[in-house]
DNA sequence: CGCGACATGTAATGACCTATAACTTTTCAC
DNA sequence: GTGAAAAGTTATAGGTCATTACATGTCGCG
């Protein structure tokens, strides 16, 4: 872990410094994608590096030549996750407009949890290195939400900026983490879908502004 | 799991039935007391039935007689999870007077994540047993927001009912998550604690009541 | 152009956990 | 009391993680 940004696909792009294409082509690369992959249909403790590696056709401890351990290709692919995020939320503020923007990156946030369900876990609620040094996972997750801190902070009473900040995040962290567990799914009458709940929140907040509350 | 609802607690009581006293006493229930423990520092993946069996000074295939295996035991530790989130729940309600049980209720289900952090976890995003039968699970949790919705009913109107509902349910869920992942604690200033976000919430609905919006 | 260093992958192995099977002991029902 | 079932134990098979020692392909450098 660490050595490179992790590249990600592997096959196509040829690395300018000849780094790719040997034995298997880019293996660090593809675990990350396999792991990936694989963390959308099996829970992170059920994906094992043999499996990854009889998958890719590479022998059972190949991947110990890139990855200490299981953690660290899982934190490898958390680290990528990130970047990953990061860019979705950057393209999504970017392609709207002055008071969209927030909707925009409220949705962008829904949506790379949706398609990203596993990763999104891993990233956020996996206890993933608890004690170990990987703070860097803590450190990218701060940065985004200073990012959200940002934002509120033009448009609300600064003594409640955190706290608005807070509860935006917890929103939008609570309802990709019960949509990833199916819980938002049939609660008896109508789902409510996430979406829909932003939509109520930016309401909410709406007329909280006008009202300069 | 389903056997009995599962008393826990085993040493005190000498259960009439005479199930209890035997051996080692009971137990199923000090597995699941054992494993409650364990959940508050590692992680289910890592809870071992042999560990648990060991502390217990039985022998190692010994839980097998009480569980099926590894999952049903977290199953069974869940399932005790949401007996005691219901009980905290509706004490902490029983406790407080009129507008004051929201906020009590509230703060109830907080201190329950923060004080079961493992349980809760697994009671809530965990992916236990995803496609078997034990719908339970799902169910129990589904109970538990459908007193919410009942909460917010009183007091908003009919069609926003769901959405509001799922989202305060989204931001307690996404406090006590990130808050379970130590991300809400040094975010820069000043840490905003959970309590404080719940502040925050309810008087931002407080103040669009008045409104009627 | 060929040789050595290094990166990459393989084979073999040990430790640990799950789960089952067969056997033993304790308790309860009658 | 005596049988039967429940609870636990020893023994064992199978799978995964992770390490160690070894083999092989690639590239830099003279």
């Amino acid at each position: 872990m660490s050595r490179k940004p992790s590249v990600a696909v592997a096959e196509a792009e040829p690395v300018t410094k000849s780094q790719a294409a040997y034995h298997h082509g880019d293996l660090r690369a593809a675990l990350i994608a396999a792991a990936r992959e694989a963390l959308e249909t099996s829970r992170p403790e059920d994906i094992t590096l043999k499996s990854l590696a009889v998958r890719l056709g590479v022998s059972q401890p190949a991947p110990y030549r890139h990855f200490a351990n299981r953690e660290a290709l899982l934190a490898a692919v958390a680290a990528d996750g990130f970047v990953r995020f990061r860019e979705a939320m950057e393209a999504a503020q970017a392609a709207a407009e002055g008071h969209g923007r927030f909707l925009a990156a409220a949705l962008a946030y829904l949506e790379f949890g949706r398609t990203n369900r596993g990763v999104y876990r891993l990233m956020f609620a996996s206890q993933l290195v608890p004690t170990a040094d990987d703070a860097p996972l803590h450190d990218a997750s701060r940065a985004s939400f200073e990012l959200l801190v940002a934002g509120v902070a033009e448009s609300a009473p600064p003594e409640r900026v955190q706290a608005i900040a807070v509860w935006i995040w917890s929103t939008l962290h609570g309802l990709v983490m019960l949509e990833a567990d199916g819980l938002l799914e049939g609660p008896g009458d109508r789902p409510v879908g996430a979406a829909e709940v932003v939509s109520q929140m930016i309401a909410t907040f709406a007329a909280l502004g006008a009202d300069g509350r």
